[in-house]
DNA sequence: ATTATCTATAGATCTATAGATAATGC
DNA sequence: ATTATCTATAGATCTATAGATAATGC
């Protein structure tokens, strides 16, 4: 029973996770997340009691799966360039994998402002984290290792060049005319291209 | 009366961009867009016939802000850095008064991969001025005047670089747990920190 | 005894339209 | 005569639950 269990719940996130990705929350509906999981609407309210709640989980995955990362990246105890080379090279492979989760976040948390968010866990470690990094990429820039940049602006730049390009694969097929399996073939590039790009921009 | 007619169209447009833009497609109701513009729901319909088009016109209106701007920059006849400088300044500036922009777009395109678009006019030009400056690149580089780089790369290193901090918003202000109004300082700093970093990486 | 599943439906929305009425232009 | 506006409601969804039934564990 017990495997039953667990396999009826974890289809139903996996479903959930699938539809809430693609259309968001308020273009999912239950019928088609009981029709993806091949079960039941009813026993979605049975396990989750609501969508909202079901979403909540979904929302909260998704975020466990781009947070820790950065955190993990950041909190090493090697040089700037260092963390920010694990970084992209870290993100590049999860986007890979997984290309909606950065719309799915970010969209999502646009809309229901703190909502949802309101319960999702915040490690209270993200905010030392970040200041030591950007401490230590002061102290980098002033021993001349570093060229002379903001901290801020250098990790935004950083984010920006790994998670943009996968935000944007649906304009770039619209805009350029770019067929997406070639457009695929330029994502596989990124973290090769970002890196030189970092370096060059970085390196004094 | 021809100027009330205007004004009741224009004022449902308005109302339609906003709620659009902060609920996206699937969020908005129609109840919502007629409060918003101060009539009756019924106007809605009879003005626009339905809510896709409706909503149709509010997702062109919204590219052709982002589109020719892209186009008109790449298309002078200055130097790639310069392109790229106008292209920076311009749309960090559109950007600052329209920060829903991006976000809007990019998700409402992955959503209906093609379902609104297909009748969006694609400007034609498009892909020869894309391809025209990719050969700029290429020749700015074997003339030593830039560093070498991948002129689709160095695209979306720009774009990136200027759209994407705009996108995160929501979630920066979530996970660094900082205020709104202190990462928009930031934001604002961003035409100047983009070509900084972008000058440092290009120029040889 | 408890947990899982299904059928049926309540109750709430939401888009869209029909049809009446008022305002405007010729 | 045409255009604009309002009221009322049809018809379609959608979330959620009640209540019956089957499966499982003790």
């Amino acid at each position: 029973m017990s495997d039953k269990q667990t396999s009826a719940e974890e289809n139903i996130l996996r479903a959930a996770e699938k539809i809430f990705m693609e259309k968001g929350f308020a273009g999912t509906r239950m019928q088609e997340v009981a029709d993806e999981a091949g079960i039941n609407k009813a026993m979605l309210h049975y396990y989750f009691r609501s969508k909202e709640k079901l979403f909540q989980v979904i929302l909260s995955e998704a975020i466990n799966e781009i947070s820790p990362m950065l955190m993990r990246s950041l909190s090493s105890d090697k040089s700037v360039l260092d963390k920010l080379e694990d970084l992209v090279s870290n993100y590049t492979a999860l986007l890979l994998k997984r290309p909606h989760l950065p719309l799915f976040v970010m969209h999502e948390l646009s809309q229901n402002q703190g909502k949802f968010v309101a319960d999702i866990a915040i490690n209270s470690r993200t905010q030392p984290v970040m200041l030591a990094f950007f401490q230590q990429v002061t102290e980098e820039c002033a021993a001349g290792k570093l060229r002379n940049i903001q901290p801020v602006h250098l990790l935004l730049h950083v984010m920006s060049l790994i998670v943009f390009p996968f935000i944007a694969r649906p304009m770039v097929s619209r805009v350029a005319e770019l067929p997406g399996a070639l457009f695929d073939e330029v994502l596989a590039q990124r973290t090769e291209e970002v890196l030189r790009f970092l370096r060059a921009g970085l390196v004094p």
